[in-house]
Order: C-alpha cells, then structure tokens, then sequence
DNA sequence: GTCTATATAGCGATAGAC
DNA sequence: GTCTATCGCTATATAGAC
C-alpha cells in the first residue's frame, strides 16, 4: 500500500485540482451549463486527459457533490465543541451552508436530470456521505424536537429535507443581486425565516 | 378588429394548445431538457409549424410563464371575497402554488440559463403580469406586517422572494416522492414550515 | 498519461414544396 | 400555415500518436 505513495498522491493532487474546479463551476452554472470542456480549461489539461480520471460528466459532479459532504462531515464534527445544543448546531449547519453559497462554492444540480440521478444513485461513496450526514442532522433534529426546540409535530424527514433545501435555496442569489444586504445580514435573515417563519416567532400563530 | 376575429380565434385556440403542453412540459422536465420536437409532438403539429407561431424555445417559455402568472392573477382577484384578511391571502396564494406543483402544472425555469433569462427580461408583457403580481403580494404582506400577522422585521421585498421559492420548492416533489403523505397534509406541513418556520410557533424563539 | 484530432449524436432553427 | 427534410452548431466521448 506505501509502494505506489509517490504516483498515487501526484494523481490524488491532480485529481483534486479538477474536483475542486468542477465544484466552483457546478456552482457558478450549475450541471447542465457546465462543460466539461470548460472543466479542462479551467484545470488546465486536455479533455481527453480528464476522461483518464473520471469515466463521465455525471462521475464529475459525484466527485463534486462527494467533496462537499466530505466537507460538511468536518464541520460538523468540530459542532459538540462549540454548539452545546442541538438546535444551535442545525442552525449552525445551515449557516456553513449559506456562507458556502455566498461563497459561489455550493454546486447546484438540477433535481430534474435522469442521468445524473442515475449515476448519484448508483455512487456508493456518495451514497454512504449523504447517509451519514443525514444520520448526524437526523440525530440532532429528534433531540431538537424533544427539547422542544423545533416543532415537534413536524416529521424529521421534512426537517432535514427543508435544511437540504435552504443549502441552495434561490432566494439567497436573488438577495445578494439586489445589493441591499451584506453577507451577514443575509444569512441572519435566511436564518430567519427557515427557523422562525414569515409570521414572527413570538406574534399570532393562527389565521 | 371584428373582421379577422374567426380565423384569429382558430389560431388562438392552436396557441393556447401549444403553450398548455410546453406549460406541461415545463413542469415535468424542466426547460433545458424539455425539447422543441416533444413539444410538437405533444401538440400534434411538426416543428416548422411550432416556430410560426413562437420565435424561439424562449419565447415559448416566456408564454407559459405568462400563462401561469395569468391565472394566479385570476385567482388573487377571487380573494378579498374569500379571504378577509392579508395573511390569509397570502397563504391562499401559497396553497394555490403547490397546489399547481402537485398537479404537475408548475412550470419550472432554471435560475441560470442566460438565454432564458435575457428573454424574459426583454418580454414586455411577462415582465407586466410579473409586475401586477408582486404588487399586489407586497399590499398584502405591508398590511400583514401592519396587523403584526407577518414579522415586521423582515423586508417585504423578502417575504415576496420566499414566496415565490416556496411556488418551486423542491422539498415538496420528494415528499411526494415518499409515498407517506397525501396531497392536502404534504401542503398542510410546507405551509407549516414556510410561515411558522421550523422552531414552532409558540417555543422558544433564541438558542 | 497527456496531447491533437475526430467520431457521434442531439437539438434548435430553417428551406422549400404543397 | 402545415408538412418533410436538412442545416449548423455544440457537446460528450474516444482514437491514436507520442
């Protein structure tokens, strides 16, 4: 296993160069815009090489998507020492979130193409990553909802499902267009209303 | 104006065909992979014939979008006898909107296709009807606020922008897609979380 | 393993007959 | 105004030299 080091981890730079490219280009014009040509120029190298590494377009944005999991396990793990209750660490999720779009770094996928979908949901590695973040925030959430912290007559999976959501949540680019807000006061507002709701926390429920 | 009136009626009826399937089409798989060929074959008429009555494959987005705004204006009109009160508008609208996506007639326009997007901001009458409806939604919630039924805090221009999100939220085809809600609890639940946010409404607001 | 050059295919749009 | 047939372009993917 320490024979091949040298090779395999000049190929593991390499290899990361292009995910961390596909990344910010999945977040700048999202699956469909993107080429893999433009992917080749970004990195640097021949189409023809990056066909040597990653078998497809879609295997590119798995890698993509993979990476970014990879990145939010590393965070939330660092969460039990800073964010004693479960509901600050959710909100603290969503705000990496945030921050990461605002930073042009969230790929975005359309949910709509069958051949991407196809190939996510054949991607054991990718598979496995969605799982285990989803385990984490699943956790936290039910605790969350027996300390009465979130609503606890909503089902976890709608929970976890509408975090997902505001990761890529369109209003936050329209926001950021206006010009009327800094980053800050975005994520404070997104925060807002995902946690809080339009109607105010402590104001009428009802009507 | 009388004159032309029947063969201008034959070919606005061959229209308002067209543009209920790209409408349809929209819905189910998105503009960028909606193709111009199933369009005409949807509506039974070869390509050539598709492009005498629309320009380009934006135009005839641009006419579904319009189609669309048409009918949420007709609804928002029927409100104020239904709806005494602004908040209770603006969640009639919202359950009108996912009420639409259920039934698979959402039209559902990426955020960044350029070519689209420079279509749509130069047709006059799309950015007309898109014009009505925000102002009339944003009376609405400036009255909401007022009566303290919408959080004062948040600025107008972002509750319309959620609302408007939450008409395409893709939280609502998975739920869907998990077979474990009907249709009216799948609304209850987003309406739920749009407005009473995730924490609940009476809980705790801080943390 | 990287390159240049090319195969292959799908799609938006149009020509031209009727 | 509708049709069939086709153009022209772009983008994914691959062949083959080095």
């Amino acid at each position: 296993m320490a024979k091949v080091s040298f090779r395999e981890q000049v190929l593991k730079v390499r290899e990361d160069a292009i995910v961390a490219s596909v990344n910010r280009l999945l977040a700048e014009k999202g699956f469909d815009l993107m080429t893999v040509d433009e992917v080749a120029a970004d990195v640097g190298i021949a189409k023809a090489s990056l066909y040597r590494h990653f078998a497809s377009k879609e295997e590119l944005a798995a890698a993509a998507m993979v990476r970014v999991l990879t990145l939010a396990q590393a965070f939330m793990a660092t969460l039990p020492a800073t964010e004693p209750t479960p509901l600050g660490r959710l909100k603290a999720v969503a705000r990496w979130t945030m921050q990461l779009q605002l930073a042009g770094e969230m790929p975005s996928l359309p949910s709509q193409n069958s051949s991407l979908r196809t190939t996510l949901m054949g991607h054991e590695t990718y598979l496995t990553r969605l799982n285990e973040v989803s385990e984490q925030l699943g956790e936290w959430i039910v605790q969350a909802q027996q300390q009465g912290s979130l609503d606890d007559s909503l089902p976890p999976e709608l929970v976890l499902y509408t975090l997902f959501a505001r990761a890529c949540d369109p209003v936050l680019p329209v926001l950021k267009a206006t010009g009327q807000y800094s980053d800050e006061r975005i994520i404070e507002l997104l925060l807002q209303t995902c946690f809080g709701g339009l109607n105010g926390a402590p104001g009428p429920t009802g009507t």
